[in-house]
DNA sequence: GGCCGATATGAACGGGCGTTCAGGAGCAAT
DNA sequence: ATTGCTCCTGAACGCCCGTTCATATCGGCC
C-alpha cells in the first residue's frame, strides 16, 4: 500500500501559536488537522506526537486511546454544532421561514469557517467505536429534530408547501436532503475562495426556502 | 485500536450467486462489499480473499496491487453514472427542465438502487494515489459540468430564476450544492425502506426545481 | 502420455501498528 | 535535602500489514 504521505485535503497551519499551548491542546489540535488531512486511520499516534514535538507514549498521559482522542475532537464541535442550531432557531422568533433561514445559515457559515472540523466530525466518525458513535448519531438526531420541527410547524401555518411523494408527505427525507447539502459544503468550500462565507450561507438559505416551497 | 471487527454499515449479502462467479469477479464483489461495510485501509487483502475462499497471493493472479483493486471498483461504477447521467440529459429532450428532472431521476435512483458502489465510490476514492485519483474526478467534474450546463441554459431560456448572491450568479456552487445532496441519499436510504427508489427520486427532482427557481 | 500456461498456495520479508511500562526529569511543598 | 507528584522518554511487546516467490495443481492440447 502507499501508506499516503500526500494530502487529502490542503489544510492551512494554525501559524507559529503551537508553541505556547498547553500539551493537551495541542495534541487536540494536531490531531485534527493530520485526521483531516489524511483520515483516522492511516495517521498513527507517532505521527501526531511528532507534530507536537513529543514521543509516542506521552499520549497516554492525555487520554486512554487513539479512539478516546477521536471521539474527544468529533464531540466537541458536535455539541457545540447542536448548540449553535438550537439558538439560532430560538433567535429568530416564531416564523418558521426565518427560523429555516437562520438555522441554514449558522449550519452553513459555521460549515465554512470550521471546515476542517465538521470534515473529521462528518467522515471519521465511522472510526469510533460503537458506544462512542452511538453518543454523536444522537446529537446528529436532535439537529435533524430541530429541522423536522420548523418544516411541521411552516406546512402546519400554511407558509411552507414541499413537494410531496403521491399525497405523502415525507419531512424526515427532506430535512436529510437539506442537512446532506449544508453539511458537504465543507468538502469543497475554498476558505481563500472567491465566495464569502456569509453569501454562501445566503445562497444556500434562500435554496432551502425554495425548496421547501416557502411563500414569499 | 478496535481495528474495527463491526460493521460501518449493513449490506445485503449477495445470496448464494457468489459460488458460480469467475474468481475476478469475486473478488470485485467481495472488496466493494466490504470496502462499504468497513472501509478501505481496514480492510485487508486477507480479508477480501478469505471471503472468496482464496488466501492471500491469489490477489496478485487479477491486480497488481490493493489499490490498483479499490480503482478499478470505483472506476467502473463512476464512469457508468457519467454515461447514465449523460444519456438521461439527451433523452429528455430539449426543455431544461425535463433535463434537469431526468438527472436528478437517474442520479438519485443509481444512488439508491446501488448504494454499496456508490458509497464506496464517494467515500474511499480518497485513498487511491494521486494518478488514480485524477482519473475518477475528470468524470465527477464532467457530471457537475452536465449539470452547470443544464442550469445555463435553463436561467438563459427564462425557465430558471435560482437564488443569487447579491446579483452575481454561482451554477457552480448551485451545481455542487445540488450535487452534495443527491449524492448522500446513498448513506441513509434504506433498501427495505418505507419509500421507493423512484418516489424518493422524484422526491429529490422535485426539491431541485423548486431550488432553481423553475417555473411551472 | 507429456507438456504448458494459468492459477492457487502459504511461508517469508521488511516494516509499521497501538499500547505498556520501567525509569528519569523537573518542580513545588516539606 | 528529601519527598511526592506530574509529565515525558524510548525500548519493548505482540500483532498485523501489503507484497513476493518458490512450489504445486489442474485443465486443455499436441
Amino acid at each position: 500500500m502507499s501508506k499516503r504521505k500526500s494530502a487529502r485535503l490542503a489544510v492551512a497551519v494554525p501559524a507559529a501559536e503551537r508553541e505556547q499551548l498547553p500539551p493537551i491542546e495541542a495534541i487536540r489540535a494536531a490531531a485534527f488537522k493530520q485526521f483531516a488531512e489524511r483520515g483516522y486511520p492511516v495517521v498513527t499516534v507517532r505521527d501526531i506526537m511528532k507534530a507536537c514535538g513529543l514521543t509516542q507514549g506521552a499520549l497516554y498521559n492525555h487520554f486512554k486511546s487513539k479512539d478516546e482522542l477521536l471521539h474527544d475532537i468529533i464531540a466537541s464541535t458536535q455539541i457545540e454544532l447542536e448548540r449553535v442550531c438550537q439558538q439560532a432557531m430560538v433567535d429568530a422568533g416564531d416564523d418558521p421561514r426565518a427560523q429555516l433561514a437562520a438555522v441554514v445559515r449558522a449550519y452553513v457559515m459555521r460549515h465554512c469557517r470550521l471546515r476542517i472540523e465538521a470534515l473529521v466530525a462528518n467522515r471519521e466518525i465511522g472510526w469510533l467505536d460503537a458506544a462512542r458513535v452511538a453518543d454523536i448519531r444522537r446529537s446528529r438526531r436532535a439537529i435533524r429534530d430541530v429541522v423536522v420541527a420548523i418544516l411541521f410547524r411552516g406546512v402546519d401555518g400554511g407558509v411552507f408547501d414541499p413537494p410531496r411523494i403521491g399525497d405523502r408527505l415525507d419531512l424526515k427525507a427532506i430535512a436529510m436532503a437539506l442537512l446532506d447539502q449544508w453539511t458537504h459544503v465543507s468538502m469543497w468550500y475554498g476558505p481563500a475562495g472567491e465566495v464569502a462565507e456569509e453569501e454562501m450561507a445566503g445562497l444556500y438559505a434562500d435554496m432551502a426556502l425554495l425548496a421547501v416551497g416557502a411563500r414569499p
